[in-house]
RNA sequence: GGUCGUGUAGCUCAGUUGGCUAGAGCGCCGCAUUCACAUUGCGGAGGCCACAGGUUCGAGUCCUGUCACGACCACCA
């Protein structure tokens, strides 16, 4: 053995020969009594984006998964981990645009089909790398199973699952008040809009009779009514007389309602329903037409001629200066105020109106928060189960279209008759379904990356091998990032319930982010980013995941520097250095033990029983520092120093304590203790240590 | 405005039904070198556990309030 480990020259050679052995599939193992097998553990990975390399936080969930997997295979249960990559529809399709920008074009150079074909095979590169990434790490998933979102077999379960809910009415095609970002050229549902605050200019507007304040002067021309509360004495003789909207002269209805804050501005609204969800609302109740102002790409339409075609920043600079001249700009105060930006490029989202499929979500939701509520689905961290049913509380009708061409294409088909839609399972209909006409269109948007993703427990099991989904589902536990928990997790407990008549987890383990030694937040444009790939090559793969799950709560966010990562290099090396002691003297034959060896034993069994509790409650960093602290403290500064003048007798006991540390170990650091493994194994009671059974307490 | 959460050594964090003489890693200081490992060993400094009340034989741990910070949500045009 060398004098230190290096792990350049094992890592590779280590994950082939767990794959060879099979171990990452899960085994039968009958006992020979012919009892029934173990219950499985099953976890379903949350595929990373196939758009790009993984980050340290994809580190961080790999190394948890695995270190659970891990215990539960020594443990003896069969297991399946089980892996897979995400399209990831606007993230690609964005970042992808991105790349064309670099070459001077852009997507509308390319019809539907091709643009398809290209990022295709763009996400394909990405693919692989990302899944040999995953082995780099150490995950030892099943790639026996590895599944892709657009896999067809996957498609088709989404296609059945839109058809289900269609038949079972709780699909409709709505127009309503959409988050539509002009840059993305796609809608978004309600969770994919982030909020920033920024200050604002504040006009007030003469409308003859009564004066409004607005930050969106041009959406003027898109007003049709101006509304007060019914509370508000100001007002209330003005009520069902009617107002003069500026520049055009076209005259508006003033009507009450009590959506109508009196606090705020003058206390009078305009109400825009094309262009305002508290608008729209108003609109319905008082049956007011909607106008549209603003096109799908940002631009201004239906105005007087002059605005027609404007950006809206330029719209709004040209309109202000309009009102001015015309008198009719009372005074323009600053305002900080809350708007609605895009969650991926940061620009202006514009509230407009569009036909969209949308989910009726109740049935599905209260469903989801009752099954929580009976601890079918059980968080590890009490406050995200909280989190979890807030937001199951607070849902919206789920807008799942949207337009972009990277993703699974919603099989809905217009009938160029009758304009009505039929709804199939995937297949192209024969004909229309209300009228028979044979000419039907497919609908050009995709859904919603979450609603295929949403149900992928169920899906990679229906279509793995044969009884997957018998054997597996509803999978153990589900481990993932708090900020997809709104997106994802409520998501795929819906709609597991809903098509697969189950939950698709029994525990729900929330990880936190990593963020940067001082605590800060880690992104590409502060420079802080710690490259995963790069901390491997440097320190090992060991040495990275024990860092990422080192000295904080899983489900808290925790601050990793580089230094933590070469401390858990040094432990990698201690472990070695141990092994090299203790497997440096041939193997002892029979020996007494002294006080000393018993006293280990104990503290050993002591450890063992310790880590396996913390290990069944999700308690991995305490879990790591324990056997931290009994290898390198316990073990070799004390023990393995008082073993050196009677090395003979002792070496039986040396032995013993390694094995069962390097089984405790395993799951945390793979490949190092693998590595000792396979030099001593004629030692050791299993001939590979992945599959070896894991210490008693 | 609402919800969730956080404030413990220089830094990053543990401290799970109240018993702590409050711990770990990193960092810092001193000493040790042909011993499995300097990717090391031994020793050490460093904390009114945010603040103020309360419950209790006993509170870092429970309750109330205050202050500070963070995340998320919301129809304030």
């Amino acid at each position: 053995m060398d004098k230190s480990y290096n792990h350049e020259q094992f890592e590779e050679k280590i994950y082939k020969l767990w794959e060879k052995s099979k171990a990452f599939m899960p085994q039968e193992r009958k006992s020979s009594s012919g009892k029934q097998e173990k219950k499985p553990f099953t976890v379903i990975m949350p595929p990373p984006n196939a758009n790009d390399d993984l980050h340290i936080g994809h580190a961080r969930f790999v190394a948890i998964e695995d270190i659970l997997v891990r215990y539960h295979r020594m443990k003896g249960e069969p297991t399946l981990w089980l892996p897979g990559a995400d399209h990831a529809g606007i993230e690609t399709q964005y970042v992808f645009e991105k790349k064309l920008a670099k070459e001077g074009k852009s997507r509308f150079d390319y019809d539907q089909d091709t643009l398809y074909k290209m990022i295709w095979a763009h996400v394909m590169k990405y693919k692989g790398n990302m899944e040999n990434q995953l082995r780099a790490l150490g995950a030892s998933c099943d790639w026996s199973r590895n599944k892709f979102t657009l896999d067809p077999n996957i498609t088709k379960i989404v296609h059945n699952t839109f058809k289900k809910l269609y038949d079972d009415g709780l699909v409709y095609r709505g127009e309503r008040i959409i988050n539509y970002c002009p840059r993305c050229g796609t809608a978004f549902s309600q969770l994919e809009v982030k909020h920033v605050e920024q200050d604002d200019e504040f006009y007030y507007l003469n409308y003859g009779s009564i004066t409004i304040a607005t930050t969106r002067p041009e959406t003027i021309f898109a007003d049709v009514a101006i509304a007060v509360n019914p509370k508000d004495t100001r007002y209330q003789k003005l009520i069902g007389k009617s107002a003069i909207l500026p520049l055009v002269n076209r005259e508006l209805p003033i009507i009450a309602d009590t959506l109508v804050d009196p606090e705020f501005g003058t206390g009078a609204l305009k109400v825009t329903p094309g262009h305002d969800a508290t608008d729209f609302e108003i609109g319905q109740k008082h049956n007011l037409p909607r106008i549209a102002v603003i096109d799908e790409s940002g631009k201004m339409i239906n105005t007087p001629k002059k605005y027609i075609g404007m950006r809206t920043k330029k719209a709004r600079e040209v309109v202000v200066n309009d009102l001015k001249e015309a008198g009719k700009m009372k005074k323009i105060e600053k305002i900080h105020h809350t708007i609605g930006v895009c969650y991926r490029d940061q620009s202006l989202i514009e509230p407009m109106l569009s036909k969209q499929w949308f989910i009726k979500v109740e049935s599905l939701s209260k469903k989801a928060f009752a099954a929580i509520k009976k601890g079918q689905v059980k968080f590890a961290a009490k406050r995200y189960e909280k989190i979890a049913k807030h937001w199951l509380k607070n849902l919206y009708d789920w807008n799942v279209s949207r337009q972009i061409v990277w993703g699974i294409r919603i099989p809905a088909y217009r009938c160029q008759k009758c304009l009505e839609w039929t709804i199939t399972d995937g297949k192209t209909p024969d004909k229309c379904i209300s009228c028979s006409h044979t000419k039907l269109i497919q609908d050009t948007d995709t859904f919603d990356t979450w609603f295929s993703s949403g149900q992928w427990p169920f899906a990679t099991l229906q279509t793995g091998k044969a009884g997957d989904f018998e054997r597996f589902y509803p999978t153990s536990v589900m481990e993932t990032a708090y900020d997809i928990l709104p997106f994802w997790v409520i998501r795929m407990i819906m709609l597991g319930i809903y098509v697969a008549g189950d939950v698709p987890f029994k525990d729900v383990l929330i990880h936190g982010l990593v963020r940067d030694k001082e605590g800060q937040k880690i992104s590409k444009s502060k420079g802080n980013v710690i490259d995963p790939i790069e901390m491997t090559k440097k320190y090992g793969a060991d040495a990275l995941r024990m860092a990422v799950v080192w000295g904080a709560l899983i489900e808290n966010d925790m601050s990793l520097s580089e230094d933590n990562v070469r401390g858990q290099r040094n432990f990698a090396n201690k472990i070695w250095n141990i092994a090299r002691f203790v497997l440096a003297n041939p193997s002892g034959k029979r020996t007494k033990r002294n006080e000393d060896d018993n006293e280990v034993i104990k503290d050993l069994r002591k450890t063992s029983k310790r880590v396996t509790r913390l290990m069944e409650k999700y308690r991995l960093s305490e879990a790591a520092e324990e056997i931290y602290d009994f290898i390198w403290k316990r073990f070799a500064n004390d023990y393995l120093e008082k073993t050196k003048n009677r090395r003979e007798e002792a070496q039986k006991t040396l032995e013993l304590v390694l094995q069962e540390s390097l089984k405790l170990l395993h799951p945390f650091m793979p490949f190092v203790t693998e590595a000792i493994w396979q030099t001593g194994k004629e030692r050791f009671d299993s001939p590979i240590l992945i599959t070896a059974s894991w210490p008693k307490g």
